[in-house]
DNA sequence: CTGTTAGCGCCTTCAG
DNA sequence: CTGAAGGCGCTAACAG
């Protein structure tokens, strides 16, 4: 059962070094001698002991996951995909969740809990203050931010900015011109947001077709369904002029529609609404959306994190651009006819 | 920076032994030297390395998740909880996904991976073999399956039967007498298997009711958004006279609910639906679901998984209920109308 | 209650 | 190309 590498060693014949050498593939092995090394291997059923590799090495082929949720779309497709591409690779994803909830402040990061137990860090979809980044950094490993970001940090994430401008070029293009943008803390300033630079979409978008943006056509909430409900209803009950509202996630669009529905209007003919995600369920609502390839990104994201932690390749960021789904959640305004 | 634990024992004045047992919290440590080795221990930053003691005492405080996807809804959710509950008890958890595709057969489990690394496993809705089993069997560490099962093994699950009768019930009480089912792979006959509970759940609710169940009434496929489309557009070309389906997971009930639409037809007043999670996205279309607590069900497999690797308590399956959440995808039938 | 002493199992120089 | 030997940093008896 339970074999070590001595054990090893001496049924083949050889050293303990050169086993470690020969199964790990390293060079300085000749081909008859890894040849038999792996099989006795094989046949003992031998595998290094990672915490004893680890140990010796300070390497643990182990990347820690951070996101505050697995349940929603995006992180979970994310991290379908980063899983995907480290196992490819031969290393774990170790996962850890600070949930970011309505009645609490999120749990703070503890660099402590990483501490020699990963070899880099996926930040996906988690906002970091920062001082926790600064921690995070105190570790030494390589950190890529995934759909969140941090000044001087890398990042995986869409062309927020663009995708704003896009989805809202879209709701003018069928002919609306007070159009409202529901989206997440408005506390969040940081650069790269992803909701900040969306909103900054909508807004350059506005701007350019000489539409006003009053303060009351934007609401912030929370970024899931009920969040986007809450915010539509609030967006409504202020602005019952609004005929398109761009909603700065699938969930929180579909969330926007039913708040719509319960008022008793429709989607479209009332109120257009577009999302961003190209989510699997946006079908059930027929949600026109930016739809961009969460488990790639996830993928990438990882694929990136190891050249770093290989030492190879010179990083730099990796920018998704979303592609336009029309379906019938979106549609022309009807002519002159307040919902109010 | 990383200081060991004989920096920290010189500088509390005491030996190596005495802060590793006063840092875990061990017995036999005046309350004195504890405290003034934790004030240490933090002054200097000193956090164990997880590798050397893993290698030491054997233990990894950590525990492996296996799963198909991350993305699918249950998945998410179990391991959401799983994670927070295994956090709350200091373990890590580490992920690993096996993708069911529909092209390619599912890439085996290789317990290799998982030697020496975790001291527990939880299976999240991942049907294995008997070699599988056996193999993780192997690893001699505590397994726990959620939503999947194997003779033998311990699970943590649905009251599948009882929710597929119930689900059943629940249309024929309405007025149904021609009610299909789709489901998963037919190939599944495992008894622990969720989707032959389920089934079998059906069929005694039609037996009891006196409804006759032709072969044609079922229709397997695979168990996703796509899957319920697929087998629900073949349910209703050979059955078009069904008035109702009982989908065995959400996700196929809202692919259900597509292919409905897509041929013309309206939900509820053609074909009525139902399906099982409790899914966040059901009331997009008004799902009636059977509902269960996920993220609990992953919380509760986690925490019973630790007390067996605690030795502590006789481990036992844990059985969920379901509760009926009525919404519009199902209501009566319309009186002797085939929808042809 | 605390210290001493062996390892835990592997990797990695350094020789050869 | 291969072997010898010293850690990696901590835990777990066993004394005291």
């Amino acid at each position: 059962m339970a074999h070590g590498i001595d054990e090893v060693a001496r049924v083949a014949g050889v050293s303990t070094a050169t086993v470690s050498r020969a199964l790990r593939g390293l060079p300085n092995v000749s081909d008859s001698t890894r040849e038999r090394v792996r099989s006795v291997a094989t046949q003992l059923g031998y595998v290094a002991s990672p915490s004893a590799a680890s140990l010796a090495s300070g390497r643990t082929m182990t990347i820690g996951l951070l996101t505050p949720w697995v349940k929603h779309w995006f992180f979970a497709n994310v991290i379908e995909g980063a899983e995907r591409a480290l196992q490819s690779e031969g290393f774990g994803a170790l996962l850890y969740t600070f949930e970011i909830s309505r009645n609490a402040p999120r749990r703070r990061v503890d660099p402590d809990v990483l501490r020699r137990r990963v070899d880099g860090i996926l930040v996906v979809g988690l906002p970091l203050d920062p001082a926790e980044v600064a921690a995070l950094v105190g570790l030494g490993h390589p950190m890529i931010f995934v759909g969140s970001g941090v000044e001087g940090q890398l990042t995986v994430r869409l062309d927020d900015l663009v995708t704003g401008r896009t989805a809202t070029e879209h709701l003018i293009d069928l002919g609306h011109r007070r159009i409202g943008h529901i989206s997440g803390a408005p506390d969040d300033v940081t650069p790269f947001s992803p909701p900040a630079a969306r909103r900054r979409g909508w807004l350059e978008a506005m701007g350019a077709a000489g539409l006003s943006v009053e303060p009351t056509l934007e609401v912030h909430g929370h970024f899931d369904l009920d969040g986007g409900r809450d915010s539509m209803r609030q967006l409504l009950a202020q602005r019952p002029d609004v005929t398109a509202v761009f909603a700065a996630s699938d969930e929180m669009a579909m969330g926007a529609i039913l708040a719509v529905r319960e008022l008793g209007l429709r989607v479209p003919q009332d109120v257009s609404v577009i999302g961003i995600d190209g989510h699997d369920l946006g079908e059930l609502v027929g949600l026109t959306t930016m739809a961009h390839p969460a488990v790639e990104e996830g993928a990438a994201a990882a694929a990136l994190l190891l050249t770093m932690i290989a030492g190879t390749s010179a990083p730099a960021d990796l920018v998704y651009q979303t592609r336009l789904v029309r379906r019938s959640s979106t549609g022309p305004p009807r002519e002159g006819v307040a919902h109010a």
